[in-house]
DNA sequence: ATGCAGGCGCGCA
DNA sequence: TGCGCGCCTGCA
């Protein structure tokens, strides 16, 4: 891979193992939204990016080598070798040989733990419209104003101690629903607790999740994907219920319980867990497998 | 129209 | 430990 800067972008030339739709749409992540020319656009860390693939070069645009460095390197998790990475799954069956060579794209971004947080307390019996404008709503509403790209407006995500001055009632009202009050209990505990949920990242997967699980409206599932995307916890297996579907359809009795399920998906994957989670989770969304 | 969607907390055995 | 149920909200 090549990396050079050019006007206000930075070029990675023949980077393999990189595809934003698969990046962006394998349920990781809420806040990239896909523009006309099918680049996606989102914000990180205070910072408003575009990425366009063509051909064997893919643009960060509206960036510089510098927060490349600092920034992109990092997030888009560049230091790992994901081709290593399908080589081990796919050599375990064949569904994952399918689902590896489907998402070839995929990467696991390293995302802000607790935007993951709230975000994914959010994702609780949602669907992903509705998730990306309640965390529009409350970034616009208690976030920070970046500036704007192509003519639209962009906040970042709040912090804790922004999202403290917000009453129950007001965050029901950035359509968040019936999680209004997990919300509003979650940041409370963390403010007065004076806790930094990036922290957990040092911990155990078994003790991340255990703290997660303290949290109101963090269940097993939502837990599962806040330690796996904000905390880089990789022997996670989230298991929703698309995962569930592609889970019996190629791994398990019909009847067993989510459980079992991820516990038969992390005694097999083990470190891979996560990652052969997002390979089985966007094949089996957009082939509608298990429907 | 009424059931349901990328779950969770709760009450109850 | 394992169930069944209600819940914001928009869409089929």
């Amino acid at each position: 891979m090549k990396v050079y800067e050019k006007g206000n972008s930075v070029i990675l030339e023949d980077i393999e193992d990189f595809e934003p739709k698969h990046i962006f749409e394998c349920g990781q992540c809420f806040r990239w939204i896909k523009e006309e020319d099918d680049s996606y656009t989102g914000v990180v860390e205070g910072k408003i990016l575009n990425v366009k693939k063509e051909g064997n070069l893919v643009y960060l645009n509206n960036t510089n080598l510098e927060d490349f460095n600092n920034i992109w390197y990092d997030y888009f998790d560049l230091k790992t070798d994901y081709k290593a990475i399908k080589e081990k799954l796919r050599n375990m069956d064949e569904h994952l040989e399918k689902a590896t060579e489907f998402g070839y794209g995929i990467r696991i971004l390293k995302q802000d733990s607790f935007e993951m947080l709230i975000s994914f307390i959010i994702s609780s019996n949602n669907r992903i419209p509705m998730i990306q404008r309640a965390i529009n709503n409350l970034s616009r509403t208690y976030g920070e104003f970046i500036g704007e790209y192509n003519g639209k407006e962009y906040y970042s995500f709040p912090t804790a101690k922004d999202l403290n001055k917000a009453t129950t009632e007001e965050i029901r009202a950035c359509q968040t629903g019936f999680r209004d009050k997990y919300i509003k209990t979650t940041v409370e505990r963390i403010i007065n607790e004076n806790d930094d949920v990036s922290n957990y990242r040092n911990l155990s997967t078994e003790e991340c999740l255990k703290e997660l699980l303290k949290f109101n409206g963090v269940g097993a599932k939502v837990g599962d994907c806040i330690a796996l995307f904000g905390m880089q916890k990789f022997d996670t297996f989230p298991v929703d219920v698309w995962v569930k579907r592609v889970m019996q359809e190629f791994y398990v009795d019909e009847d067993l319980s989510l459980p079992k399920i991820r516990k038969y998906a992390v005694e097999k994957f083990e470190d891979l867990s996560g990652y052969a989670q997002q390979y089985l989770f966007y094949y089996a969304r957009e082939l509608g497998i298990g429907k």
